[in-house]
Order: C-alpha cells, then sequence, then structure tokens
DNA sequence: CAGCATCCGCTTTGATACTG
DNA sequence: CAGTATCAAAGCGGATGCTG
C-alpha cells in the first residue's frame, strides 16, 4: 500500500493494515492460531492465491507475521501471528462490534464459516461460574464447526469439531450470530431454526448480560452510562 | 468497495469503511465536527479532490454522513457524520493506538496538522480535577493550532486557536505526541525543545497515569490482568 | 496436492486541469 | 468554494502454470 504520508497514528496503521484483505488475514489467524496457506484460503473465501501470497509477504516484512518454514515432523509451513499482530484484536473487536448492525440477514452470496463466530465469542460471552468444571460447546453454522470452551473463568475458541462437546448449536448464521451477541434468547432462535442439544446452561453460562433472565436484569449494564435497558426475549 | 462477500461483522465492515481514505475521512469529521468540503481538504492532505467527492457520496449513501446545503445563513455545504458515523470512535482509537508505535519519528515527507492530536487526546487524557474550574491548553504543532479542554470531568477539543488559553503547547510533532499519549514527561519533553507556556498543572491536570509524577507510579498499569494495582497519588 | 508465480483484463486511485 | 473531467498508473480478481 502506498503511504499516506500522514504523521497520525491511524493513518500509519491503516498504511500497514489498510489493504484490502490485509486485516480478514489477521481475523484468520487470531481465529485459527498457527495455519497453513491453505487453511487461509479456507477462511478467505474470495481471496486470490496470488494477493494472499503477497499479503503474507507484506505481513511478515511489516513484522506482524512470522512464518515458520516446514520442519522434519511438519511437511508444510505455517504463519503464525506475532505478539504485534496479536495487539490488533482489539481494533478487529472495535470493528466487528461497528460491523455486526450490518449482519441482520446474509446477502444472497455471502459465504459463511462458523469458526467467524469466534470473534464475536470472545467479545461478548463470558465465563459467569468460574469455579465450576470446564464446559464446551459446539457450533455448526457453515464450513468447519467451531468449539467455544468455558473454563475458569475465560471464554475460548478453537476451529475443528469437539470429541464429546456438552452441548451442541447449529443453524443459519445469521441466528446463531443474534444468540451470541445477545440480540436473541435461546428459545426465540430456537423456535427461528436454530437447534440446540445438551444442558441449556452450557450457553447459558456464556451468554451476555442483555438475554440472562432480563426480568432480573435491568439495570445490570456494565459499560455505559446509566442503563434503563429493557432486553427483549422470547 | 467491492464487497468480501463474508457473513462476518469485520468483512461488512469493511465492506462500508475499508475502501482508501475512507477512515481518514471519519477521522477527520469526528475531529472537526460537521465541515466543509475544503476543510477536509485540509485535513487530508495527500487526498485527490475526484476521491475525496467520491467518498462523501458513498458515505452519504452508507448513512455515515449527511450533507446539509448551503441555506442562506451559510454560504457552503457542510458534511457532518450521522451518529452511525460517529459509532466508529472506538475503532479509530483502538487503530490509533496500534498505529502509535509507528510514531516514533516522522517520516521525511510526512505532514502534519496539530488537530490530528484530537483523538489520541481524547483517548489519553482525562480530566482528573472535575471540580476546578474549566481550563483551555493550545496546542501547535503543525497547521492549525488545536485546543484541548477539560471541564466538569471531561476532556473535549476544538480546531483553532483560542482566544485566551490557560497554556500554550508547541513543539515538534513526535513529542507532542509523546506527551499526550504518556510516553514522555512535561521536563523530559521540554529539554527534547517543547515549549509550554502557563500553569504545568493544565496539563498535568489531563496527563495520563504512567507520566504523573514517574516515580510514584511504578507498578500503577490499570489496563489487563490481575490489578495489584495500588492507585493513588500524591 | 500444497504453495506459490505469471499473465491479463478490469477497477480503483492519483495527479492535474477545468468549471459554475 | 465545491466540485467535475480526463487520463495514466497502480492494484485487484480470476485463470492458469509451474515446482517440490
Amino acid at each position: 500500500m502506498r503511504s499516506y504520508r500522514q504523521f497520525c497514528a491511524v493513518a500509519k496503521a491503516l498504511d500497514v493494515v489498510g489493504d484490502r484483505w490485509t486485516l480478514l488475514m489477521v481475523r484468520e489467524l487470531l481465529i485459527r492460531g498457527p495455519c497453513r496457506y491453505t487453511d487461509l484460503q479456507e477462511g478467505l473465501p474470495g481471496i486470490a492465491t496470488n494477493l494472499l501470497a503477497d499479503r503474507l509477504r507484506k505481513l511478515e516484512s511489516a513484522g506482524l507475521v512470522r512464518r515458520e518454514p516446514a520442519s522434519p515432523p511438519r511437511s508444510t509451513p505455517v504463519f503464525r501471528l506475532t505478539a504485534r499482530g496479536e495487539q490488533l484484536e482489539p481494533a478487529l473487536h472495535q470493528l466487528g462490534r461497528w460491523g455486526a448492525a450490518l449482519l441482520a440477514t446474509p446477502g444472497k452470496r455471502d459465504r459463511f464459516r462458523s469458526h467467524w463466530l469466534a470473534l464475536p465469542a470472545r467479545l461478548h460471552l463470558r465465563d459467569r461460574q468460574p469455579r465450576s468444571p470446564a464446559v464446551t460447546l459446539e457450533v455448526r453454522a457453515g464450513g468447519r464447526p467451531l468449539v467455544i470452551e468455558a473454563a475458569a473463568g475465560k471464554v475460548g475458541t478453537r476451529v475443528g469439531a469437539a470429541e464429546a462437546p456438552d452441548a451442541r448449536l447449529a443453524g443459519p448464521a445469521e441466528l446463531v450470530v443474534a444468540l451470541i451477541v445477545g440480540r436473541l434468547g435461546l428459545s426465540a432462535a430456537r423456535a427461528a431454526g436454530v437447534s440446540y442439544e445438551g444442558d441449556p446452561m452450557v450457553l447459558g453460562r456464556m451468554q451476555p448480560d442483555a438475554l440472562r433472565d432480563p426480568e432480573k436484569v435491568r439495570s445490570r449494564r456494565r459499560g455505559r452510562r446509566a442503563g434503563r435497558g429493557s432486553a427483549a426475549r422470547g
């Protein structure tokens, strides 16, 4: 990318990550952790292969990505975010939070991957029972499944199927998103076509404020000013 | 911008604001509030006039900007962020926070405008004496000056010279930035070439934790993980 | 097959000139 | 002041080819 040549933090950031596809590549690496070229391709439907290779080089020379060559145990090189690259997570969260308003319904030709739910999950879900044993929730909404785990007060995510998840969630992407970001309750989501198997408290343990027993929530808003927030629910 | 066609909040956000120059235009409108075409040009050195016009149209049709035509009292139209547009501020703050690491020293051909300091100022400065009378600090580091005001617990910014500021800060951009984000103290900045006139407590009232009496700070970090933070000050 | 590199047509951007 | 018009250069997307 051509530099903006402005001595401004936002402009300098965009000099590095403002190119088309670049922030989505960081999204993939944040979600997946270290991964191979083809993993990135699978998570970035629509990218041209030459662009992917080119951007990886640029990210590498910008110090956001490290390429680890194939060494005997592994047959292919893997790409991994550096600490500097990982520090983009808050910026991606805020961009995603802003963009969530545009996720009402998928465009006819939109693609979807379940693992894209990892970012909103990390942003919106909490482990509200830190002392309970770890639980895992498998989510299937397109592409390979995503596993969301609540353990010891933290919510983590991992791409791939779970061996024996404590619950399974599946359904249309827009409904699963709405459930995770707290725009929809489990019963409403079910009524709309989401399938959920397992203990409801696996999901309940993680759900955002807005939707956990709405009657009792009232003024529990943590973030901003005074919340007279009345959350809707099914 | 061509859509990524991915049902992902980050991708949808970038469909709207991922075009070159777009986020910098939002930066300008956030800092300046409603402003005219030429104000935007002045704050976006390097942009081509056809791009500015084109992006303004796109932002308008995306609902981020409203164009208010010239009406008798005013002779020229003004552009203003909608509420939706203003909601990008947290994303810009995080992007800027990440990009701040790239602001060590200006590139030879980098341009600078004092009012660009408004975003870091809003992010890093606080009014630590909410009950004291309002104070204003005028900052000059290139282009038109910026006024930073601390009043009633809030820090605000305004583009333009102050009538009678309580203090004036001037000097090379990189030093003034370092001062505002808390990488540098006033005495160190002065030694390095910053000029400051007026009561040091005008700046001191607003400065970030990290640099208010650095000897006493030590392990006061607020942000992350377990705060064994011994917050307070003398 | 994984991991690219090359080629080519199209779109976006940049620089400048011009206009109501 | 607030744009439009024009055109060259750069970037992107899609297809395909090469190499271990």
